[in-house]
RNA sequence: GCCGGAGUGGCGGAACUGGCAUACGCGAUCGACUCAAAAUCGAUUGCCCUUGCGGGCUUGUGGGUUCGAAUCCCACCUCCGGCACCA
């Protein structure tokens, strides 16, 4: 009897559903679109082609096509669509190390991507593929520049930006980490540049209460999103200093504690500081320290136990409350980035202001008393941040400090001297890459117009081919001479091309539009198919796009939205993030050694059993540990059901299954109508693969134990037919080859054509269970009892039990518990 | 420091609404087949005591609620992830 030879039966499956276009669907309006059945948008994140595709990929697309094949059978009409996200840093890295073009590596990996995607079987809607860097995606990527452009949410402005030396490009925020560039690791500095942006601060708001909209995202993704907004309720204060004749507001969560103020601070940054000191004694001390902390990387600055630094101003400003001169400082624990620059310092209120205050001699006072009398009394307990009532703070006295905030603000605003204020943590998001392989911005330099947008009708601005992709802190295609040179599209003077490229987040903050649609050269998409599509119904990725690449989309469809092209608030309804295998017990690097080859195992296993492993190894969104064994496992499984088709194939004949049939039939049967039932349950719940395919496994083994028995009669020969197929269609959707092909020789149908199976309600019961009896909660005994039994049969065969009569011998029964269908609990005394 | 998540056999993990803890897989031991090995098939496999029958213990730790807790409540410990001088 031959083996399981995977090679075979894949290619055969893969070309079968390539030459029928199996997975392709129809838009609105096209011919062989299903008016009939309901939609369902499956979309895993694209991938970045570099290099060939590991084991994430492997599993994210697994997870994916499993849910695509299971709605399909569901009754849904899936779109699954793939692409590529193929600008980016690393080719353009690769082409200043070896000279070779980014085109042609990036175009080398997106054919590695699509070989293995092919190998794999996920079943793809190859007509909607895309890839970024392509004119004619970023046509349109460039179009929705030039939208948001027209409404002022893309705009140009000198700001101070993180720089990343090594690159020798700025980055965003959101790509530097520890201080460090997200990409080399090299630490960042700040540098003030011409950059672009786009307004996402102003859907702060939104992007905050459109949590609401969604279906069903993980609540940690939501939480990392809104800790990232970090929307910050408050009231902005404004200090004067007489001396200079100048207003500095504060921004401050604690309006309460304005009373306890008793020093001021400005961050080195601060555009006063200069007019504040000069000509004054500070002025040296001063200046000198404001350019040691500018000389410092942010991950210096940034550091955890950092003691606390500043110089006195010798100025003094007045606090609105009562009136005090209280000292200026310059110190860099307060942030430019954030508020207005500037704080009052309460020391008694603030940990941070509490160490400067102990560092330089100041005055701590409480103005909230705590609850325990101890801390009440003096300075015990400081700083102290929690609530209490009001002390030293004049006409507040005695009121607790949360009603005491609402009157102070409000008092503030009568006086002109503040009011309620909220802060963000959200910055704009800097787009502008001083880099070759990204989509150039289309705007013209004109010294007579100024910027100029590039008409939509001119577009792509094309990215020329050039010789030196190095930068020299400009963007290489600078370099590109006769590019740059082009007319002003408004007056036809001489001008200048935007040199910049975009951030290849943005070319991802729109692409599952694109899909929709995807060879629309008239527009971005058809709005009658993006209507029909959207949202995504089930998105799924890694979760280390949970901050970035997820909140510019969501911004994205919201300004899209707004300017009339989209009728969804919300991309993703449902977002499914992935855990990241390991290898030893450690995230898989080439430095390490210890990366898993899709690839190889494929070749090795079968595209079936990596596809299964994944998905077997542990819940999906937890990560894993790649072993072997666990690999051959899962071939051993597919192998035996493998085995169990040939042997069934030919000694049994083709019939219905008998529901009335009995004994070891009857057995079978039920076993597969039971993993029927939980494995339809399971898909539903979410995505408990590893026990999806775990009842099919014990299907399987209880086809093995029974099978010698059933292959006597008709009757059991049906069964174990039905059950064989019937564990190659639950399978399926994680092994699509084997699945198709064992169902196709039990059955002679093609097995995503047919509806997910439905449980037979009267295989799921019988008319046997067994009762579990315990005496004072520790079980002592099982017994088979008819199903329908009642309390008082139940009772009566718990104590006829030898067993549990031992248990009860010279004790008392206090009280009789009897769960019917389950379990008698007698409490004994 | 703040915000999430998780602690179950030798390992990955299962256990629905509080009701048989350890499904399924890996590993291990034994047996069948074989000249032998691999593959395959079958049996055993939480820990401790006991020749056996049987008994005791066990879901990070300590307490609580309950007839009954991996599951609910309180306190604590450990690990993982995110953010972090954000006023």
């Amino acid at each position: 009897m031959p083996g399981y030879e995977p090679k075979a039966i894949e290619r055969r499956w893969q070309e079968v559903w390539a030459g029928e276009k199996t997975w392709e669907v129809a838009n609105p309006g096209q011919p062989g679109f299903d008016e009939e059945k309901p939609k369902a948008y499956v979309l895993e994140m694209l991938p970045y082609p570099s290099g060939e595709p590991h084991v994430g990929h492997l599993k994210c697309y697994a997870v994916g096509d499993a849910i695509a094949h299971f709605r399909r059978r569901q009754g849904f009409q899936v779109i699954h669509p793939m692409g590529y996200d193929s600008f980016g840093l690393p080719a353009e890295n690769n082409a200043i190390k070896t000279g070779e073009p980014p085109r042609v590596a990036t175009e080398r990996s997106i054919a590695s991507f699509q070989r293995q995607f092919r190998e794999w079987g996920i079943s793809i809607d190859w007509s909607r593929e895309l890839a970024t860097h392509t004119p004619e995606y970023y046509r349109w990527t460039q179009w929705i520049f030039l939208q948001l452009f027209e409404r002022g949410l893309a705009y140009r402005t000198e700001a101070p930006v993180q720089w990343c030396p090594k690159d020798a490009t700025v980055l965003a925020n959101e790509q530097v980490v520890d201080g460090r560039c997200e990409r080399c690791g090299t630490e960042v500095i700040q540098k003030n540049l011409e950059q672009w942006f786009f307004r996402i601060t102003e859907y702060t708001d939104r992007l905050l209460a459109d949590f609401e909209l969604l279906e069903s995202w993980p609540e940690h993704v939501i939480t990392m999103q809104r800790n990232w907004i970090g929307r910050s309720e408050g009231a902005e204060v404004v200090f004067r200093c007489e001396e200079v004749d100048l207003d500095f507001p504060v921004f401050t969560t604690r309006p309460d504690t304005l009373f306890g103020a008793t020093f001021f601070v400005l961050a080195p940054e601060h555009p006063e500081l200069q007019r504040l000191v000069a000509g004054t004694p500070a002025e040296a001390e001063v200046r000198e320290y404001v350019n040691r902390i500018g000389r410092e990387s942010a991950e210096e600055r940034g550091a955890e136990d950092r003691e606390k630094t500043g110089v006195p101003l010798g100025r003094s400003v007045v606090n609105p409350v009562n009136g005090e001169e209280i000292p200026m400082f310059v110190a860099d624990y307060v942030l430019m980035e954030y508020g207005t620059g500037a704080i009052m310092a309460v020391p008694g209120h603030d940990s941070r202001d509490y160490e400067f205050a102990q560092k330089f001699g100041l005055p701590v006072k409480r103005v909230i008393e705590g609850t325990d009398p101890e801390q009440a009394r003096d300075d015990e307990g400081l700083p102290f941040a929690g609530d209490g009532a009001m002390t030293g703070s004049g006409r507040f006295d005695g009121k607790h400090n949360r009603e005491a905030y609402d009157e102070i603000v409000a008092w503030l605003n009568s006086e002109g001297r503040g009011e309620t204020a909220v802060n963000y943590r959200l910055r704009d998001w800097l787009v502008s890459r001083q880099r070759y392989w990204g989509a150039p911005i289309p705007v013209v330099y004109c010294d007579e117009c100024g910027i100029v947008p590039v008409p939509a009708e001119q577009l792509p601005v094309e990215l020329p081919e050039i010789e030196d992709y190095a930068p020299q802190g400009k963007s290489p295609l600078a370099a590109a001479e006769d590019w740059v040179a082009t007319e002003c599209p408004r007056c036809g003077a001489a001008a200048r091309r935007e040199t910049d490229t975009m951030d290849t987040f943005v070319d991802s903050s729109w692409y599952f539009l694109r899909y929709l649609d995807a060879h629309n050269d008239g527009a971005a998409w058809d709005r009658e198919a993006v209507d029909h599509w959207m949202a995504v119904d089930q998105y799924i990725g890694g979760v280390e796009h949970a901050i970035l690449h997820l909140m510019y989309a969501r911004f994205f469809t919201k300004a899209l939205a707004d300017l009339g092209s989209l009728g969804v608030q919300e991309p993703f309804a449902n977002l499914f993030t992935q855990g990241m295998i390991t290898r030893d017990g450690a995230k898989m690097s080439k430095s390490k050694g210890n990366t898993v080859s899709p690839g190889d195992y494929v070749e090795r296993y079968g595209a079936d059993t990596a596809r299964t492993y994944v998905c077997f190894m542990g819940p999906p969104e937890r990560g894993g540990d790649w072993t072997d064994e666990g690999v051959e496992g899962v071939n051993r499984f597919l192998s035996r059901l493998w085995r169990l088709c040939e042997e069934v194939g030919t000694r049994t004949e083709a019939g219905e299954p008998s529901a009335a049939a009995g004994g070891e039939a009857r057995e079978l049967l039920a076993k597969a109508h039971w993993a029927i039932d939980k494995t339809t349950r399971d898909f539903q719940r979410g995505f408990q693969f590893n026990t999806v395919i775990s009842a099919v496994m014990e299907l399987v083994n209880d086809a093995y134990r029974l099978k010698d028995g059933l292959y006597e009669t008709p009757e059991g020969g049906a069964a174990i037919r039905f059950a064989t197929a019937t564990a190659a269609s639950l399978v399926f959707p994680f092994a699509p080859h084997l699945g198709s092909e064992v169902y196709e020789r039990l059955t002679g149908e093609r097995v995503w054509e047919q509806p997910w199976p439905q449980a037979d309600p009267a295989l799921l019961v019988s008319d046997t269970v067994t009762l579990v009896v315990q005496v004072n909660g520790k079980l002592r005994d099982r017994i088979e009892a008819p199903a329908e039994a009642s309390k008082e049969e139940l009772l009566q065969l718990a104590r006829e039990s030898e067993k549990v009569a031992k248990h009860l011998d010279g004790q008392q029964i206090v009280k009789e518990i009897v769960v019917p269908g389950k379990l008698v609990n007698l409490v004994v005394r």
